[in-house]
RNA sequence: GGCCCGGUAGUUCAAUGGAUAGAAUAGAAGUUUCCUAAACUUUAGAUACAAGUUCGAUUCUUGUCCGGGCUACCA
């Protein structure tokens, strides 16, 4: 337990006995840090419990703290400064704790149990290749999958490609007219890069097509219409659902090379998968649903044959679900892959992470299925994301203002290369070891950078200003981690020490502030990992890491280890800075973020 | 029009209803005979507006203003 929520246990439980007839809760104790300029390390606050006991803040402050002196361990004394009530935690409180978890490598995992939870993200098309926005969507999914693990669920990662459609076309009908046979092997252009570039090339062609009808005085819709370009898409698509054998040829070629490209930066961004599933092979599974709907009386069907369900009576509109030709839309396709997912993994929890512009989809995609009985109807989440937008405003590919993720990568990886050559702290590395370090600094960076912000909130990013690798960035806490491991390495211990080495810790010296603030913020470990778990907010961690960083940094500064005062202290230390370097790691191990042993 | 989300230092972000609203950057001023100065220390600067609930509101409620999203027989 940790020491918050004892001292909250500590607090009703002593407010109980001492005011038998009173009706305390455990909701009415509130436990705050106390703040730095006051003497003590919690916080219990008095207000809500004056009125209710009819005591003064005086009086009913020194009865708990006398209370909690006495039959608690925890304490050495507390003060009470108006309505609140400091208490102060004993040093021998901290050095057990730093022995007794010190070289715990999962200090802050829960046990595992029986809850299956998917994590879908990504979810890219296969017509281009990845941009800024699929990065804050993969970190994030990515980051909840592993706190979610690490908070003993069994999680499935998942990724929906998206990889049929109209949009699918353009690109293969622009490859087929301009391409002359082009492939990622003859040009030397990643697949994922080489398709998007024919899909950007369809719509330079539709555009010059359509100008050019509407300079012969066709109206501007129907010029939209009649372009040519458009309509064999249109006729691809058809040939494509008809199974037509050149077409799914060349769509599987085309498809291939993108898959290549997508796997090449999953590789270097370090994330994985679970499950794949795809679009080609579940879009027509929401029909018997349909079906079914339609005989429960859930559904309606309108005069030209058109399926729909009226949801008016909850606030939203009416929802088609099949077009009068009978074909499946996007929700029909929804609907039958979220039971698919299911059925495939008896889920307790299905996270869908989309960015928040489908909040409305969501939301009606849950109710369709409540309404339909379907049993996985109910563990639906969307975890709903703010975009990422430039000063300008949304990123559009038809302006040509996406930045794309591969060259983000490689803009990282090159600053962080050029800083540290600026620091001047190359020396000591092979170069494939620097290679490496560059790849570990950039890319943390940019994870950290989209990790660091509230999910729901989105978040602007300016491209004419690189991404800052000073203040609060992993490059910090990865600085911070290098610098134990530093000390370590000098003092001859290992950076994953067994217990034996530190059996006993005599406490004949009082703690300093500054070793206090380190251990105490250490503890807090596992209540912020279970927290980031149920807001399912790496941004947590981010917060957490920076701020032990930060407090190592400065404990660092007025501390030294090599030559501490004495055997004690210098024990006490190692045990604190081990730990340091252990949760740093563990938490940013969760963003997918790593930390150099040097920098 | 309707529904949803957001508005905190110049900028980018924090703050289970709790003390004088924290950081980081940019600005100003310092720290290197000492374990990595990618660091540390000091300094200045903000809750869009107005009511309400409360002992106490950035947080909850309502209204106004500003920004964004959604509201397709597109995906």
């Amino acid at each position: 337990m940790t020491l918050i929520a004892q001292i909250k246990k500590a607090a009703e439980d002593a407010l109980k006995h001492l005011f038998p007839e009173a009706e305390i809760t455990a909701g009415m104790v509130a436990v705050n840090q106390t703040k730095p300029e006051f003497t003590g390390d919690y916080t219990v606050v008095l207000f809500p419990f004056l009125k209710l006991l009819r005591q003064k803040p005086d009086i009913l402050g020194s009865q708990l703290g006398n209370y909690l002196l006495e039959k608690t361990e925890l304490f050495s004394g507390f003060e009470i400064v108006s309505g609140f009530l400091n208490l102060s935690v004993r040093d021998t409180y901290w050095a057990s704790f730093l022995q007794n978890h010190f070289n715990d490598l999962h200090f802050g995992e829960k046990t595992k149990k029986d809850r299956r939870i998917m994590v879908e993200y990504s979810s890219p098309n296969t017509n281009k290749p990845l941009h800024f926005g699929h990065l804050r969507n993969i970190f994030l999914g990515y980051a909840v999958a592993e706190i979610l693990k690490a908070n003993g669920n069994q999680v499935v990662k998942a990724n929906l490609i998206n990889d049929r459609g109209i949009h699918i076309c353009k690109s293969m009908i622009a490859w087929e007219r301009y391409a002359n046979g082009a492939t990622p092997e003859t040009t030397g252009i990643k697949g994922d890069h080489l398709v998007g570039d024919y899909y950007v090339r369809f719509n330079d062609a539709y555009k010059e097509e359509v100008a050019a009808l509407k300079a012969h005085g066709m109206e501007e819709a129907q010029a939209e219409k009649e372009a040519p370009i458009m309509k064999d898409a249109q006729e691809m698509l058809r040939k494509w659902e008809a199974s037509d054998a050149d077409v799914r040829d060349l769509w599987e070629t085309m498809n291939g090379w993108v898959y290549k490209g997508f796997d090449e930066s999953y590789q270097k961004l370090g994330v994985d998968f679970d499950k794949m599933y795809y679009e080609s092979d579940t879009y027509l599974l929401g029909k018997n649903l349909v079906e079914e709907g339609l005989q429960k009386g859930v559904l309606f069907t309108k005069e030209n044959g058109s399926v729909w369900i009226d949801l008016t009576a909850d606030g939203l509109d009416e929802k088609l679900l099949l077009r009068a030709d009978g074909t499946s839309v996007y929700m029909t396709q929804d609907l039958g892959t979220a039971k698919l997912k299911y059925n495939d993994y008896k889920l307790d929890e299905s996270i869908y992470v989309i960015a928040d512009e489908q909040n409305y989809h969501m939301q009606v995609l849950k109710l369709i299925l409540k309404k339909l009985g379907e049993p996985c109807a109910d563990g639906i989440y969307h975890l709903s994301y703010g975009m990422v937008e430039l000063p300008s405003g949304r990123m559009k590919s038809r302006e040509g203002t996406v930045v794309d993720a591969d060259d983000m990568i490689d803009e990282m990886i090159r600053l962080s290369k050029e800083q540290t050559e600026l620091a001047g702290k190359t020396e000591g590395f092979t170069q494939e070891e620097l290679e490496k370090l560059y790849e570990t600094i950039g890319l943390g960076a940019l994870k950290f950078y989209l990790l660091r912000v509230d999910p729901k909130k989105k978040m602007i990013f300016d491209p004419k200003e690189s991404i800052d690798l000073h203040g609060f960035t992993a490059t910090f806490i990865q600085y911070a981690h290098a610098r134990i491991c530093s000390i370590l390495r000098k003092e001859g211990c290992p950076l994953r020490p067994d217990s034996t080495k530190f059996q006993s810790l005599s406490l004949s010296h009082a703690l300093t502030q500054g070793e206090k603030q380190l251990a105490l913020i250490l503890e807090q470990y596992p209540g912020i990992l279970e927290a980031a778990a149920e807001e399912m907010n790496p941004g947590t961690l981010c917060n957490y890491s920076f701020q032990l960083a930060q407090q190592f940094n400065s404990f660092y500064d007025g501390h030294s280890i090599a030559k501490a005062e004495n055997e004690e202290k210098k024990q006490l230390r190692l045990l604190l800075i081990i730990m340091t370097a252990s949760i740093l790691r563990h938490a940013m191990h969760l963003c997918g973020i790593r930390l150099p042993e040097k920098m």
